[in-house]
DNA sequence: CTGCCTGCAAACTCTTTGCACGAAT
DNA sequence: ATTCGTGCAAAGAGTTTGCAGGCAG
């Protein structure tokens, strides 16, 4: 999915509810679509103010699930405290994630077999699968060498 | 694993690090094994209490990383706010959670086929993997068919 | 007497929400 | 006018931490 077809589909999303597509989300869009990696909401908001400097937190609180719920970005929760997003590609809901221990940075990997694990499992206990997530947690080769990951951002 | 195990085990930790085996670390390590399902840790709290109600809220989560650590307990997160624990059986690191929608409930199943995907994936990256998980979201039968589980808990 | 352990309350992090003003239709 | 959108600040939820006193070795 290009850049422009996110954009219609989530100006789609927003006037089929009555939503206007103002200047505030628009810096939050494109902002989401520049970043290279799994972003926060934090990352988000410091980038989307370098295009409008008028967004606010909240703002962006408020529209992460504008977007997500068009299906224009994907929310990852590895459990770290802060959730991240990532731009939803051609429907790559078969996706696994592997996050390495020290620096919380995530791969993701297609699995496209997730889906019948998924079902499997769901079936077993009789219940309607809806989504699949795989999640690895994993020590890049220099965490496991040096003891500590380059790319750390906390502690 | 069974329970004088884990105790064992969980002694062993604390000894090795110059850390003493109190009352309410009992009473928590007791509480914690006689759950039935996953806990939290306020359910965890109310349960240690009446053990020994001199147990405080902030000794539970002082507690809870020492048997984590000492692999007692399994940390699991499922995107919820608030983090679930569950008795660490025989070193399943191979296990998919199937997690209800509506209530949150949490279904574990072993899922051996998994382990081949999380390494091919992991070094394809060059890291090594540690351990894996599959979450599954999916609806219960008493979800889909009344649109409200009997179990719910929350809102 | 040194160092671990505790409860209490305050602090913290990330996210959500109430409110009043401003803007679009 | 009416409805939607915003920033600000306060509120929340879950978890962590500083502190002073208590207890063990």
């Amino acid at each position: 999915m290009s850049i422009d077809d996110a954009r219609e589909k989530f100006q789609a999303y927003l006037a089929g509810r009555g939503l206007r597509v103002t200047e505030q989300r628009l810096a939050i869009f494109k902002a989401a679509f520049a970043q290279k990696e799994h972003f926060t909401a934090d990352v988000l908001l410091e980038c989307a103010r370098k295009i409008d400097d008028s967004v606010s937190r909240a703002t962006v609180y408020r529209t992460l699930p504008l977007m997500t719920g068009s299906h224009i970005l994907r929310e990852v929760d590895i459990g770290s405290g802060e959730k991240f997003y990532l731009p939803a590609g051609t429907g790559n809901t078969q996706v696994a994630q592997v996050v390495c221990e020290d620096c919380d940075r995530i791969f993701e990997i297609s699995a496209p077999f997730m889906e019948w694990y998924g079902s499997t499992v769901s079936l077993k206990l009789g219940l309607k699968p809806v989504s699949q997530r795989l999640q690895v947690s994993a020590q890049c080769i220099a965490y496991r060498s040096s003891g500590r990951c380059p790319n750390r951002r906390k502690s």
